[in-house]
DNA sequence: GTCTGTGAAGCTCTTCACAGCG
DNA sequence: CGCTGTGAAGAGCTTCACAGAC
C-alpha cells in the first residue's frame, strides 16, 4: 500500500509534474473573476467566509484551493484582495495579456469576436483564420481574416500558444495537429467533435447541446 | 444540504433523487453525439471498446455509465446503435422536443439564435428575451423578441423549463428569480455571474474566459 | 476465444475539525 | 474569541479484473 505525500509544496516552481488539482485551477478563474469584481467595489481585505459565499463554494474548499500555492491569508483581516488577484494572475499566466487564435468565423466565431470579456481577464485575440475564400482577407471587428496557408507562419510571428476552435468539424483534426505542429499548446474546443492532441497540448471542450441535454435530464429528475 | 445514501438502482424508473452521478450524464450527451454519428454512417452495432475509443473515454468506464440504466449490451454483437441512441435520448428526456427561452440578443444571444445544433440534438429556441426597448417586438432569426413584461406568460404557455442566460450581469439574479417562479426548471448560464436557484432547479455554468484561464495555466504547466 | 456487467480496489476531491496564532 | 492552514476522514469517481454468456 503506497499512501505517498511526497507530492504537494511544488508551489510556484516550473511545475514539471501537476501537483495542483484542475478543478482547484478551474475554480482558481472564478475566484480571480470575483476578485475582480471586490477591487471594482473597493474591498480592500476579505475573509474566506464571505469570499466563498460570493463564489458559491464552501470556506474550506477555498482555503484549501489557496493552501495549494501557499499562505495568502492575514489571519485577523484576512485576504489581501489586491495581492490575491495579483498572485493568481502570475499564477495563472494572464498577468501578460496572452495571444490567442480564433479559427472559423461562423456565428459563433464572430460572437466571441465581438466579445469584450477576453481582454478584461487578460487575452487578446489576435489572429482569424478561415476556411471560406470569400471571408478571406476581409476585417471582422478590427482583425484582418487569414486563410489557413498561413498558419504556421502567423502562429510563430505571434507567439500564439492558445487557439480556440469554431469551425466546421471537417478537417478539424487535421487543423488541430497543424498547429500543434506550429506551437499551439492549448486548445478551446467549441466543436462538438473529440479532438486529439500530442501530450504536451492541453484541450477544453465546450459542448454547448450537451450542457443542454444535461440540464434536461437534471430539470426531469430533481424532484420533478 | 441533505445527506442522501438512497443507493443506486432507481434505473429507469421515476427517480426522485438522483442515482446517477453527473459525470456520467455529461457524458451521456457525449456518447448520444457520437451515435447520432454513427448512425449516419449506417453503423448497426458497436463494441464498448469502439465506442469508448470514439468518444474518449476507457472501454470500462463506457460500460459502467451505461450499467446505471440497466443493460445494453449484446455480448456477441456488440450494442445496437439505434436502441441506445433512442434509450439515451429518452433518459436525458430529448426524446420529444423541448422548448428553450433565451435571454439575452447580444452578441452571443444572436449567435446562439442563428446555432443550428439545437434542433439536432431536440431542443428548440421558441422565446426570446430583451431588456432594450430597441429589440423588443423585432425579428431575429425567425423569432420574435419579448419584453421581460411578458416572461410569466409566455414561459407558462410554451411550458418552457429550460433558459439560457446570455444577458448582461445587472438584473440577473431577479430574472433568474422570476423564470424560476414562472416554472423554469434550469438555467444555462453564460453569464460570469454566480446564480442561486430554489432547490428544484438546476444550473450549468459556461464562462468562456474561465475556460481559457484555465488553457492558459495547463499550457504552462504541462511539460512548457 | 471475445464480449458485457460488476464487485472490489484504487484514486481523487471535498469536508470535517482542530491546532496555532494574533 | 475568530480566523487560517491542514491532517484525517469521508464521499465520489475511475479502473481493475473476472464471472458469466455466447
Amino acid at each position: 500500500m503506497s499512501k505517498k505525500r511526497v507530492k504537494d509544496l511544488e508551489s510556484e516552481r516550473t511545475g514539471q509534474t501537476r501537483p495542483v488539482s484542475r478543478l482547484t485551477i478551474e475554480r482558481l478563474s472564478v475566484y480571480r473573476r470575483t476578485l475582480k469584481e471586490l477591487i471594482h467595489e473597493d474591498v480592500k481585505f476579505i475573509h474566506s467566509h464571505q469570499l466563498a459565499s460570493l463564489v458559491g463554494v464552501t470556506p474550506a474548499q477555498l482555503r484549501r484551493d489557496l493552501a495549494s500555492f501557499g499562505s495568502f491569508g492575514n489571519v485577523v483581516k484576512g485576504y489581501n484582495v489586491q495581492d490575491m488577484d495579483r498572485t493568481l494572475s502570475e499564477i495563472m499566466g494572464t498577468d501578460i495579456p496572452q495571444p490567442v487564435a480564433l479559427f472559423g468565423l461562423g456565428d459563433l466565431g464572430r460572437a466571441l469576436l465581438s466579445y469584450g470579456g477576453f481582454q478584461e481577464r487578460g487575452f487578446s485575440l489576435v489572429a482569424v483564420f478561415e476556411k471560406d475564400p470569400e471571408k478571406i482577407g476581409r476585417v471582422f471587428a478590427g482583425r484582418r481574416c487569414y486563410g489557413l496557408d498561413l498558419l504556421e507562419q502567423v502562429v510563430a510571428d505571434r507567439g500564439i500558444r492558445i487557439a480556440i476552435l469554431a469551425t466546421t468539424s471537417e478537417g478539424l483534426q487535421a487543423l488541430v495537429d497543424r498547429a500543434a505542429a506550429a506551437g499551439v499548446r492549448a486548445f478551446l474546443n467549441f466543436v462538438p467533435k473529440l479532438v486529439t492532441t500530442p501530450p504536451q497540448c492541453a484541450v477544453e471542450d465546450i459542448d454547448i447541446s450537451s450542457r443542454l441535454e444535461k440540464l434536461s435530464f437534471l430539470s426531469r429528475t430533481q424532484s420533478g
